[in-house]
DNA sequence: TTAAGTGCAAAATCTTTGCAAATGT
DNA sequence: ACATTTGCAAAGATTTTGCACTTAA
């Protein structure tokens, strides 16, 4: 389980930034750490308690939208239909991803795990239904959330 | 692929109500036939155009969750995040939904629609991930969309 | 130097809360 | 008659827009 990930350390943020034709801010070198940071993808409310010190709510909103449409991040609905991102893993381009990994919710902690290693089942749809892509989020008990019942 | 309705007509939608200890109000029935009504499942802003001038904001918000929370509807949420509705099949009770079937969602027309036929995969995850519910979107271009194509 | 990015103010939405009036049983 | 439900007003939260100032290249 990994939060999506490139094996990135912190000194590749600025090539990933440029590589996708934005310039390399102070205010999106911390909101790349912040989102590779946890082991889980990060919901906008509670980056926004984090960096809200130093970053304006307008900008994260904007910082946010750019990386999802350059294929940096990619944005999950928790169950309570709150945006979170997480690392975009590979091949994602711009208005183009590849998220196609199972998420894991879970419905204690809310937290949201991308699941890479687990690979995504066959469906058949009814006829005059084509498919592009599958989002399947499983829902139950993190690891964390175990210990303490 | 159907709405999920329990193939019930209009005139069961007082028992509906009455099942779950709701009372029957010209506003609930209202919100029922419209959550029916289409193929697919119907999103919040849809059903505010709909029946805006009929029901205020503010209770159309108090009988969707109402519903949900006894069971009758399930929240699904699309692409945008927005919220939309479809009816429970079967098995719903308060607090505890059975809404597991796969939902479609159209990427051109953002419909979103239940697909009670299709099973869902079995899916095997990491160690330490306790799995409750699957969540399945699958999306892709639905019927109506392609033909526009 | 200059195009892109940021912060602030303000608008536009969306969602919740409180309470008096209306309604279903 | 009485508990629920509704509508309205208002508060609170979220998201977007416009514009002047700042910053990276």
């Amino acid at each position: 389980m990994t939060n999506g990930k490139k094996e990135q350390n912190t000194q590749e943020f600025p090539d990933l930034l440029r590589e996708n034709g934005l310039k390399v801010t102070s205010q999106r070198l911390r909101v790349l750490e912040e989102i590779t940071h946890k082991n889980a993808a990060i919901s906008q409310p509670d980056l926004e308690k984090i960096v809200g010190k130093d970053i304006d709510r307008v900008t994260l909103y904007r910082i946010l939208s750019s990386f999802e449409e350059k294929g940096i991040v990619h944005k999950i609905f928790d169950l309570n239909g709150t945006a979170t991102y997480a690392m975009c893993t590979s091949n994602c381009t711009e208005n183009h991803h590849h998220d196609q990994h199972i998420h894991f919710i879970c419905s204690v902690c809310n937290s949201v795990f991308c699941l890479d290693e687990v690979s995504l089942p066959k469906i058949t749809l009814p006829p005059h239904f084509a498919l592009h892509s599958l989002a399947i989020n499983a829902v139950g008990l993190c690891a964390n959330c175990q210990k303490e019942d």
